[in-house]
Order: C-alpha cells, then sequence, then structure tokens
DNA sequence: CATGAATGAGATTTCATTCAT
DNA sequence: GATGAATGAAATCTCATTCAT
C-alpha cells in the first residue's frame, strides 16, 4: 500500500457512500452520476477516475453493503443454543440493523429490483439465493433438532426471507416507529409459522 | 364502437402487453418506447399515436395488471365463511395468479421499486398502501371472529403482504416449481402465523 | 367545374380560413396541421388531401389574404383627386380593414416574420416589395402633383409602409381601441411627414 | 474568477452569437440546436451543458441584443437639449446600430413575432410594449417643452416604434444603402410628424 | 371525400465516459 | 488527484405525410 493508496480509499469510500444514499432515495436507474457527486460535492468525472464503470462502482457498493449486513447478523445469534430463539433472535438482529442503516436496505432492495440488468449484474453478489440458502440450512438443522415443524426446507426459506425483505419498506414509510414492538411481532409471526406444536 | 375502435384497442392491448413484458424483463426504468415497439414489431412513434405520453401508457399497464390481480383474488375466496380458510384461499389464489401472469407480478413489483418518480406517478394505482390495508382489515374481521390470535393489525397485514411479494420471484427462478405444494406450504406458513391457538 | 369540386372547393375555403385563424393566434412555425384541423373539425389527413403540401396550403393562405386586402384599399381610394386626401384615405382604409379583419393582419405578419423560410417561400406573394413599389409610385405622383415635400421616394415609400405594419398590433393589444381617432392620428402622422410646407 | 470560467464564458458567447445568426436566419421557432450548434462546429449537447434549456439560451440571446441596443441609443441622445434634436438623434443612432448588427435586428423581430410560446417567454426582455413606454415618455416631455404639437401619445408612440421595426429590413434588402442619407430621410419624416409647426 | 394507422425525421435533454490541463 | 469541456447514444415527443380502407 502506497501512501496514494489511502486517499484513494477514502474517497471511493466516499463515493461508494454517496451512492448507497442516492441509489436508496431515487433507485438505482435513477441514481446518476451527477446526482452522487454532487452529494460529495465532487464532480463526476472523478467518480470515473476511481471506478473504472459504471458497473465498478454498483459492484463496490452491492459488496460493502453485504458484508456489512453479513456480519451483523452472526454476531446477532452468536452463543444461541435454542433454534428457535436463534430464529427469534435473526428476525430481530435483522430489523435492528435494517433500523440502524435504512439507507443501506432501501439501496439493496433497489439494486436487486427495479435496476438495469447492467447494474443488476453488477450487484450480483447481493443474490438472494445466497441469502435463502442459508436460511434453508438453519432451518434443516431445527428440524433435526426437533424444533421446527415438519415443512418443505426450500419454501419456508423463502417465505422467511421475503418476510425480513418486507421490512426496509415500513421502516421508510413509518419512521416513527416503534422498533421494538415492530421486531418483537415479526418474531412472533416467524415463529409461529416454523415453530413445533 | 365503430370498427376504427376495434383495431385501435387491439393495438393498445398488444402495446400494453409488449410493455409488461418489456418492464418485467428490463425495470421500468429501461423499458424504452424502442424495447417495447421493438417487441411488437412497430415504430416507437406508433405508441406515441396510442397514447398520449409514456405517463398514459404506464398509467394503462398498471391498472391492467391491477384489475386483473383484483379479479382473481376476489374470485378466489367467493362464498367462504371462514377467516382462516379465506386466508388460506387469498395465499393460494395469488401464487396461482401469479404462476399463470408470471410477466405481470414481475412488472408490478419493478413498477413499484426502483421506477422513475413519473412511472411510479403513474402507477400510483399499484401502491401497497392500498393492499396492505385491505389485509389489515381483513385480519380484523379475522380477530373479531376469534378466528385469529391477538397481534398488531399493520405488522401481520405487511408480513403477509411482504410474504406474497416473494413468491413471483420463485416462481420465475424455479419454473418447474410443483405449484400446488408450494402454495399449500405457504398457505401453512401463514395459517400458522395468524392463527387463534 | 365538375361537381365534385364545388365541395372541394367549400373545404379548401374552410381549411384556409382556419389556417389563417392558427397563424394568427400561434404564428406560422406553430400552426400544425393538427391545430388547423382541429378548428375545421376534420382529420389532419385531409388537409394533405386537398392541398398537395404545407407550402401549397400556405400559398392559398397567402393569396386569399393578399386579394382581400388589394381590393380593400383599391376601394378605399376611388374616385379622389388630390394625392395628400388620397394618402389618408389609405392609411384610413388600412386602419378601418385591419380592424375588420384583425387576423388577415396579424397572419400576414406571422407570414412575412418568424416563418419557417419554406412557409416564407410559399407566401412569396406577400413580399412586402410590392406593396413598397406602389406606395413609391403613389408619392411620386403626389410629388409631381406638387402636393408632396421633396423627399427620396423609396425611403419614405418604406416608411409608409412600415408606419401600417405596425397597426395590427395595436388592433390586437388593445382590442378597446377607438379607431376612428386612432385612424385620424395616424393620418396625421403620415400627412404630415410628407406634404408641403 | 477562475480560468475555467474564461473559456466558458467564450464558449457562451460563441453559442449566443451563432444563435443569433441562426435565428435572424432560419426565425426562432427553426433555430434548433443542431443548426446553432453546426454554426460553432460543436456537438448540438454541448449547448445544453453551457445552458441549463433552451429557454435560458434564448433569455441569454435576447438580454445580450437588449443591452447592446439600449447602451447604443442612450449613447446616442448623450448630453442633447432639445427634444426634436433628440428625436433625430435616436432614430440616427438606430438606424445606424441597426445597420452595424443587422443580425442582431433581424433577431429581434424573430424572436418577438412567431416564436414558440415559451421561447417567447424566455426573450421577455424585448417586450415592444416597453420599447413603446419609453417613446410615450419622450413624447410626453416634448410636448411639455412646447417642441412637439399636440396628438395622441400612445398614437405617436407606437408610430415611431414601428417605423424603426421596418429599418432592419431595408438593411437586409439593400445591403449598398447609403445608410447616411437614408438616417436622414428617416429622421425627417419623423420630425416632420411631430414637430410644432 | 374522409379517416385512422403508421412512419421517419427531427427536436431537446440526460447520461456515462474521455481527454487535456 | 481532480476538473471542466466535450461527445455520442439514447430517451420521449411532434410533425407532415402516405396508404389502405
Amino acid at each position: 500500500m502506497v501512501k496514494g493508496s489511502f486517499i484513494e480509499e477514502k474517497r471511493r469510500r466516499q463515493i461508494v457512500d454517496a451512492a448507497i444514499d442516492t441509489i436508496a432515495e431515487h433507485g438505482a436507474a435513477n441514481a446518476s452520476f451527477s446526482k452522487i457527486a454532487a452529494r460529495v460535492g465532487i464532480s463526476p468525472s472523478l467518480i470515473s477516475y476511481h471506478f473504472a464503470s459504471r458497473s465498478e462502482l454498483v459492484a463496490a457498493v452491492a459488496n460493502t453493503m453485504n458484508a456489512d449486513l453479513d456480519a451483523a447478523l452472526e454476531q446477532a445469534t452468536e452463543g444461541t443454543d435454542s433454534c428457535l430463539a436463534a430464529a427469534r433472535l435473526l428476525v430481530d438482529g435483522f430489523v435492528r440493523y435494517a433500523d440502524r442503516n435504512r439507507n443501506h436496505m432501501l439501496a439493496m432492495l433497489q439494486l436487486t429490483v427495479g435496476s438495469s440488468p447492467s447494474d443488476r449484474e453488477a450487484a450480483a453478489v447481493l443474490d438472494q439465493e445466497h441469502a435463502i440458502a442459508e436460511w434453508q440450512e438453519f432451518l434443516r438443522e431445527g428440524q433435526q433438532a426437533g424444533e421446527f415443524r415438519d415443512f418443505d426446507l426450500r419454501t419456508v426459506a423463502l417465505c422467511l426471507h421475503a418476510l425480513l425483505t418486507g421490512v426496509p419498506r415500513e421502516l421508510f414509510v413509518n419512521p416513527e416507529l416503534d422498533v421494538d414492538r415492530f421486531a418483537a411481532q415479526v418474531a412472533d409471526f416467524a415463529e409461529r409459522a416454523i415453530r413445533k406444536t
């Protein structure tokens, strides 16, 4: 790492952050370099200087958000034995993370839906199959442990994933939301849907 | 209705259909008149001839899809007494409708997320709050009837709405899906989440 | 003249009249076939049917207006001996004609100024040189008769022409105008400018 | 003022000049970015880069021409006591200015007549009522000073304004014109029309 | 005689990107 | 590292005109 890289990295980070906010606000298709640059207070051509192409910027955006969320969820379930408890913790952790990073979640939504094919390709790391597979694995463990009822693994993984996907929208639409209560209600919903009766 | 109106209506329908497919495939922001026209095999300016503006086309697209879905769901729950049964029928009806009209569902998603402000305004009829409010009303009845457990109306309405929102994606990703089984699993998921125990 | 020609001629006249009004209101460059057709209540393509091209329509418009004005001015000075009196009568006649045919005058202005080269070419009959030459001839007679002072014929012809060109604008801007008084004032202005002292 | 502003200002001026010539030649409604850009030898989108919209360009054109003419006329009458002399100087100054800036005068005419509503709005500074009001005020002073005869202020202001409006056309049609003599003849015409006898 | 369907040209504007400075 | 000037592609929309009916 040469010294130049430090400033470089700082700028890239700045641009990525601005891109996230812009995508969250206007949608990926309407997040032009002009809008992003204006938010940082730089000229649009500087974005082209730091990122070889729009795709590279979008990829950086996707990777950043993906890494953040993964870390947060891993931390949320740390040291839990019960699968049912872990399920609640995952839901709760997700809601809280989404609450703290509303723009990230909105931007993720905008990038996975509604973006141009080229942007979507660049954000391939956000592919939902990955998350679904992880849910599936988690559910399998819960079934084996006898905590979860009998169900089709993939379908219920999809359901849980879909459930969480709807969370950011509410946080955005309803900024005064009582997050604790909201998280608990969603966790209840999920728990009853999957637990053994 | 003169003869001219017949051709006119046919063309409009053709264009709307092509627009739905194009929006489903490329996203609303990238569904240009050129792309839509190419799909029909006409010149882009002919779209302007049949629709006064892009907004009018988008509105026609949204209204078409909205009316179709509404009709399907109304039919699905026709003549049902039990709220719990109605809930299952709604889920089931939705999945089946989404299966028959995959592009419609994708296009609806694309229009509600990531589209330009002007497109979103034109597609206001697809506003999700409307659907959520209807779920909320439905849940209230179920609670009063003693069929549903005690929960926050809005939050659970959101959860059900989110659940269904995730359906079209799976139909698209997994075209070989056993729809009957899938629908039943999703209905199970929803039923257990809301019923009184 | 076959029978068909009668309807044909009536339609052409209708279209020309509507074109005059439209040009007067919106300017030649903004007088599209759509606007003109809408005024008659016909379809734009019917204009193309009756006139081989836009240029032909514009030419018809120009010829119509030109013939009307010429006739009116000829009548105004009929049977006058004094050149000075004739000058006043011309000015007066013009103002009155312009008052009765405001749209014609505005359309003439719009066609000679501000129209596309192609429209201007089509309206060549409105060429102002013709009018100026007539003024020049009139002034020459007045000088020879000793009624007019010594001046450059062409320049003063231009001045009188320019004077009248300004009249329609005032009639339009100021619809409540006392036309008699206005005409008298303009005639005074012109008379003093050219008479022998 | 940074260096960039210098190039920027030069380009803007270049574009405005080209726009004036193009408007003078083709009329405002037909002075497209393509035509203007071709005259400068740049791409049409560069005009959009330097001017936020067509309206802004048109406004710049109008303001440039208006300021130039105002300055010229102010200078022409500087330090004159007699109103009659001032009237002659105004006419003379106008003719000379029009001679030096033929395209400006033609463009002004084209912008006030026949341009699109949006262009006309952008060029509102060229509004003729303003010029007429100034003439009116000038004439009032001349009457009070006893130099001008008794006449209707507005009508005679209109006449003088119309007189000058006709000047550019002659300069354009007749490029070999003896401007001195022409100006003197027009001034004579105006003087006799308004002076006290 | 009249229309509606259709087209191609041309308009302004936005965008990502390049290049000289 | 950063900018401003510049471009070409693509977008929606309007227009005169053609053609089958």
